[in-house]
DNA sequence: TCGATAATTCAACGAATATCGAAATGAAGG
DNA sequence: CCTTCATTTCGATATTCGTTGAATTATCGA
């Protein structure tokens, strides 16, 4: 997963509708929302909606499925996976998620660092 | 962690330069390195680069520290832990990183899905 | 085919970002 | 005190983002 793609993501997920609406679109599960729900949920006018799922959608977080008259979208969850990974891979000094440290997260350095000090 | 620190810090590593001066930050380590090496590396101006390093900063990503004339940031491993944290768990449907599914990253779901289909 | 429904695209606008050179700030050393 | 060095802040500008109503496309039902 290149840098371009992962800065894509991240500036799809930074945004309060767009965030609100990927969670939502996690906690849908595999079935997904139609953009209707989801914009009655948000509070958000259609066609602003409509704008932040296709920057979801080129960001490659969201799918999106017709159904009927309805378009059905769905969260992508391998590529938040390779988001998550990337992230620790690359922002969390590579020790993270239980590998040696047994810690919730990433941990301080390896390099140049004591490690304890 | 609030929802609008978490847009704060995705929109703050959203960007070329700044994804890229964390993870310099990040493989730097505790011990950091002031903004004029950072600038030298990302082959960035200087103004440009403060102006990114205080949006990281305000994201509360970095930390900013004066030794001697040089201003040294470092990465906040804390608060990448909080991001990814987030992520995890309210983007990835729960399942993340060896809690049962032994994968290696985000279930598919909980709620409406079967799990195995 | 006609109308109703679901959603997107278009055009326009203000607000926020990214960029850079020039001037200002803060610290060290003579 | 004055100069130098490391960075930041200040203007100014070009670009991108977020928002919205109106027009458009696509599907369904009768």
């Amino acid at each position: 997963m290149d840098a371009d793609t992962i800065i894509r993501a991240l500036g799809a997920l930074a945004q309060e509708h767009r965030l609100a609406a990927f969670r939502l679109l996690v906690q849908a599960g595999a079935s997904g929302l139609p953009a209707g729900v989801l914009a009655e949920r948000l509070a958000v006018p259609n066609s602003s909606l409509s704008f932040h799922l296709a920057q979801l959608s080129h960001a490659g977080l969201i799918r999106q499925e017709r159904q009927g008259r309805s378009l059905i979208y769905s969260a992508d969850y391998a590529a938040m996976n390779g988001l998550i990974g990337y992230l620790m891979e690359n922002c969390c000094a590579g020790a993270v998620c239980g590998s040696d440290e047994g810690s919730s997260g990433c941990a301080p350095a390896i390099s140049d660092e004591r490690k304890s000090a």
